[in-house]
RNA sequence: GUGGAUAUAGCGCAGGUGGUUAGCGCGUCAGGUUGUGGCCCUGAAGGCCCUCGGUUCAAGUCCGAGUAUCCACCCCA
């Protein structure tokens, strides 16, 4: 006998049986579908790019974290995320495009990184973005929350939270403290209040170099409540200069245009901490946790960013964008058992031949019940009944049709239900109005 | 990059202080039911116990190294 090779894939990689395939399939179909409502269109690039393309902007972890190759001559990375390629998109077919250009992308992405739980290094992102030429309303970013809202709904994960941050007021408010050079590390440590509780915070603070007064600021500032027009009014009341201001602004338009299109008011909600991977945002950023499973972290994220496109061409092109991340959301979803709502299969009929004798009839039954448009699987290999039935138990069909010798003779079919174990005998030309 | 854990049948796991035929559950196959699954019963197949080295009369078990995987941190365009 000789040595098998161990079948196994990569780590960080993952495949699904064919269950748990369909319901993630079923996950995406509705992405695509409400993405499509709001009037995106699909686009699909290139897995590889040059990497000269894909690592214009890149640069420390990021660029550690890339596949990249030789092939002869060619300097190769795989996409880490749809973002660049999109841009990359826009600069190149700039001329045939139509703005404000809203585009959908579900594709794989690759990231080199130490896989953990629910963290991959092949994974699906679910990316929605709206790219601007020179100028793109605020409204659109109103209406990006929307969009994530009614992705939840669709995907009937119980309640959410669509969590609206604005990267100015962040900014603004820290450069008016005088932390502007440590921005990007505040941001980090608020980032893991809930995490790691008051007292760790400021500790974290004070080593990066803040002193006192800043970090009482920083505290009275992300502890601002109340509804989301309280959080207004309470910003409007902080003197933090013009930046500052007109982030409020925005904010205070993103949330009343949101209202307007139908948001309730308990599903968005202002969060001045949210400010984790923000780097390229510039504006309104988003996170949507699911109540009740926060500990899932942000199952949809986005923002806005004025200038998408620069290391491409002098084109200015803002742009406002979510993403979700089906991989990881899916294995949290199985993992924590929350799959039940979701259709399990999709073959709905298999026909069972009760005997070789027996298969052209059972042709002509299948291809009857296919030309009715339903679902219709046929077992033709030659197994004991059992097995046959077993067959359709196992591969989730809803019924079983049992064909032989005295179903051909009186042009029947005897139909099992394979939930509840009732059976009978129908005529042939009955089969279709039996599944209605 | 840092730290922790795990590695035994297709999958999930058990195998005190080393001791002779390595078990259990699920699944698979067969039979009970030659045309009836999902429940039940009976039986069968299926193992270089991750790899290499060491200790020992004796290693799945102890020691060392390697490899792989998982978890957490870091980071997260």
């Amino acid at each position: 006998m000789s040595e098998k090779t161990t079948p196994r894939i990569l780590q960080g990689f993952s495949e699904l049986l064919p269950q748990d395939q369909f319901m993630f399939d079923s996950l995406m179909e509705k992405i695509k579908n409400t993405y499509k409502k709001y009037g995106f269109y699909s686009i699909d690039t290139p897995t590889l790019e040059l990497s000269e393309v894909l690592l214009a902007k890149a640069g420390g972890e990021t660029e550690k974290q890339i596949y990249r190759f030789n092939h002869y001559d060619n300097d190769l990375s795989m996409r880490f995320d749809l973002t660049v390629p999109l841009a990359r998109y826009v600069a190149q077919h700039n001329q045939d495009l139509v703005f404000p250009f809203k585009r959908y992308q579900i594709s794989k992405v690759y990231r080199g990184e130490r896989p953990q739980k629910g963290r991959f290094r092949e994974f699906y992102q679910c990316d929605a973005d709206v790219i601007g030429a020179d100028t793109l309303d605020i409204n659109y970013d109103a209406e990006m929350v929307c969009l994530i809202s009614d992705v939840m709904k669709e995907l009937d994960l119980g309640d959410y939270c669509v969590r609206i941050n604005n990267r100015k007021i962040l900014s603004g408010f820290f450069d008016s403290i005088g932390l502007k050079d440590k921005i990007t590390d505040v941001l980090r440590i608020i980032d893991k209040l809930d995490k790691m509780g008051k007292e760790k915070v400021v500790e974290e603070l004070s080593e990066k170099g803040a002193d006192k007064d800043q970090i009482e600021k920083i505290l009275g500032f992300i502890s601002i409540s109340g509804t989301n027009h309280d959080k207004i009014a309470s910003l409007r009341k902080i003197e933090a200069g013009e930046l500052f201001s007109t982030g409020v602004d925005e904010l205070e338009t993103v949330i009343n245009m949101a209202k307007m299109l139908g948001m309730s008011e308990k599903n968005v909600s202002i969060d001045l901490s949210i400010a984790r991977g923000l780097d390229y945002y510039t504006g309104t950023v988003y996170e949507t946790t699911l109540i009740g499973h926060e500990n899932f972290g942000s199952v949809c994220s986005g923002g806005r960013y004025d200038n998408l496109a620069s290391y491409y061409t002098d084109k200015i092109l803002p742009g406002v964008g979510i993403s979700i991340g089906l991989t990881r959301l899916f294995s949290l979803l199985k993992e924590n058992d929350m799959l039940n709502g979701i259709e399990k299969n999709e073959t709905s009929v298999v026909v069972l031949p009760m005997d070789t004798g027996r298969f052209e009839y059972a042709a002509k039954v299948v291809k009857v019940i296919r030309e009715n448009g339903i679902k219709c699987d046929i077992f033709w290999s030659d197994k004991s009944g059992k097995a046959k039935f077993k067959y359709a138990s196992r591969t989730g069909a809803g019924f079983a049709v049992a064909v032989g010798e005295t179903e051909e003779t009186n042009n029947t079919v005897t139909i099992k239900n394979l939930e509840t174990g009732d059976q009978k005998e129908v005529e042939l030309e009955k089969v279709s109005e039996f599944f209605r």
